[in-house]
DNA sequence: CCTCCGTTAGAACGATCACTCTAGAGCGAC
DNA sequence: GTCGCTCTAGAGTGATCGTTCTAACGGAGG
């Protein structure tokens, strides 16, 4: 792996274990492997604009879990209850470390780092536009896709943030049952193939 | 108000803005007037001591709307559906800034800082523990009331965090139509008098 | 061999961090 | 008045922050 892109997939991994504001130059550098020149070298603009790469990063390989985890399943509401307890699952096993780095760095620096935000809010509305897409091709009406994809998503994050917290896998099991629940509630326009 | 409570109020707020990690301790003295020296007069531990009083604070405030916001509907699933547009039109008359400092700070500091871990995790808990409490006396069994009761947390956290990424109520109100929507599909075991 | 240059390496810098310390203001008791 | 005590006030502490800077490494081209 290069070297500029262990610096991303490092802070990636330093943000969604405890923000922007914590995580500092040095231990990028140290966690990297990379020293802090390297680190200048690679990213002109500093801590935000590898922190801006990581979270582009992490929007364009999480919206590849969504066909991974749905597709397997005829009955889309089952897909979604179980994507959910996958996460649970997931999350248990690392420690409950294992969140999303765009809601952590959201909430956190949204009003403090405008250009973050910027590009939290194009990672997020790509995340929307690609699973609403995708929930219109499994038969809802785009409009109920798009909601439900906010749905998906606001769930998700907050679920993330509540088993952290809990340390247990039950918020985000609930948000799942909750969010299985709205999906079964909407009209299918036409069945699969 | 006295001092100790403008501190624990002030740190709410800036907890709420910006996270744990990025609020400074000269910061919080210019923000609520108190110099230094008092802060850590009434606060021997320092800034993780008010960030824990600032987030149980929060916590008694919150769960008191509860009942406000849910009494006045009969209908449970339209009161929930209400009480998120509220949220969101809070959201964007106050420029995308009304979050929930819980939600802030135990994505950001769950690591980092045991000792706020476990206060939001003691806050989150009391806050599930009363919500199911009421969902119950509305009418929910005791397993599904919880159940509610933390997606609906879950929905309301990760909303907060997508409407101000994007500066859009939208993600607010699909959380409240899916989490609505679930309560709907709950069955009731009595009626309301 | 040498030069060249993208990259590595980390010391150094001023700013800011959480926190400590000392001095005195304010005020009720007597 | 003056003692006693809580609280205010902010300068000062060492540590750490993000960033800059200079020096040297290492492989490609001549």
């Amino acid at each position: 792996m290069r070297t500029d892109e262990r610096i991303v997939q490092t802070m990636a991994e330093l943000l969604r274990v405890q923000g922007y504001a914590a995580t500092g130059i040095k231990q990028l550098a140290d966690a990297s492997g990379a020293p802090t020149g390297s680190i200048y070298h690679h990213f002109k603009g500093g801590k935000r604009e590898v922190a801006a790469a990581a979270l582009r990063q992490t929007g364009a390989v999480y919206i590849q879990l969504v066909p991974l985890l749905l597709d397997p399943y005829d009955d889309l509401p089952a897909g979604i209850e179980a994507a959910f307890v996958t996460a649970a699952d997931d999350m248990a096993t690392t420690g409950w470390a294992n969140m999303c780095p765009v809601g952590t760095v959201t909430g956190e620096i949204a009003d403090a780092e405008p250009e973050l935000r910027a590009v939290a809010d194009e990672v997020i509305g790509s995340w929307v536009a690609q699973l609403s897409a995708y929930l219109s091709a499994r038969g809802l009406g785009e409009a109920d896709a798009r909601s439900l994809g906010y749905a998906l998503l606001s769930a998700l994050e907050g679920g993330f943030v509540l088993a952290r917290g809990q340390r247990s896998r039950e918020p985000l099991l609930a948000a799942g049952r909750a969010t299985a629940a709205y999906a079964a509630s909407l009209p299918l326009l036409a069945r699969r193939p």
